[in-house]
DNA sequence: CGCCCCATTGAAAAGGCTCAATAAAGGTGG
DNA sequence: CCACCTTTATTGAGCCTTTTCAATGGGGCG
């Protein structure tokens, strides 16, 4: 995860990078540094490691490479873009909704769901951290998911019981893409 | 202002756009066309017309020019960060405290703070679909930053008395540059 | 003068937070 | 294999913030 703390002991937790991310595309796409934002993993996890420098050069090398880092760059603008909207016009059942769905739709992009299975490493504090929530009610509006038959919580494990309910819940959801 | 309009009617304001800023500066650099963004002007304004595809290649065109355009995009995307951190961790008060800061620094950049009077044309509904609050709630909080003597409020105008007592109340306005 | 937009304000209700206590689960050392 | 310990999930009660709904007032403009 991305995220940035606060001197009141706050965290904001900004992006989830999911398996197959650029790790700190700001640094390495627009030679952001130092990166103003803190990274850490939830789970173990494999990185690949390269020269910054050697990477951000083959980025811009070809044609394909320079699109690949633009779309790299629009999807992350995307996803803050998308982040503002659920915690700026949802409450904390739509912000859910918003979240897991979007959860949902880049782990399918990377072929890791199965079935209607998510791996889910979060905490409920760092759902909360994430959509400007408390842990409590974090786990208040889980339950509300869960007995609305929309989801279903397993230990590290999610499972989508009802998209359709959860975009009902989140209205807009496919909008900022 | 860069917004969105989402089914329910609800509007989501990105950011404010302000004199000397790219005009969606995402379709000119990244290419993403259509933008899934509407921009709305709150004043009169000159806006600077380019071919989309000249300006594309000018950017390209040498160091310096694809500096700049990092530069915007790292700017940008700070933005956003900004605007997710303030949103998601601080209540109303702090909210437009680091708001108002944010726009003051902003303008300071381009020579538009005069004294401490900022040009300021936005509605409070505006700054409401921006902060994620309801109009009334921001009348309230606006009324008791005046009331603490930290701004002053003009007909399209906004004079910040105390700086300070802003940046006490919006913790953390400083990081995430 | 009348109208419309916007700011302002009140009262009540809802949503979310805080604080605190209890359970459940996984890991560790004995 | 068990007891202990730490971490995380769950839940309750009361409080605070924010929303909702509604009403009032002000200012500019035709």
């Amino acid at each position: 995860m991305q995220y940035i703390r606060m001197p009141d002991g706050e965290r904001q937790i900004l992006t989830f990078l999911i398996p197959g991310d650029i790790f700190d595309q700001n640094a390495v796409i627009l030679a952001q540094t130092p990166s103003p934002f803190a990274f850490q993993a939830l789970t173990d996890a494999f990185v690949c490691h390269f020269a910054v420098e050697d990477y951000r050069q083959l980025l811009q090398a070809d044609v394909r490479s320079r699109h690949f880092a633009k779309r790299q760059l629009r999807r992350y603008q995307a996803l803050l873009a998308k982040h503002v909207i659920d915690i700026g016009r949802r409450r904390a059942l739509g912000r859910l909704a918003g979240f897991l769905l979007e959860l949902r739709q880049r782990l399918a992009e990377r072929g890791l769901m199965h079935d209607d299975l998510m791996p889910f490493p979060l905490r409920q504090e760092d759902i909360a951290d994430a959509l400007g929530l408390t842990h409590a009610h974090v786990n208040r509006t889980l339950k509300q998911l869960r007995e609305m038959g929309a989801i279903q919580t397993l230990p590290g494990i999610l499972r989508i019981l009802d998209p359709a309910a959860l975009a009902a819940l989140a209205p807009g959801e496919a909008l900022a893409a």
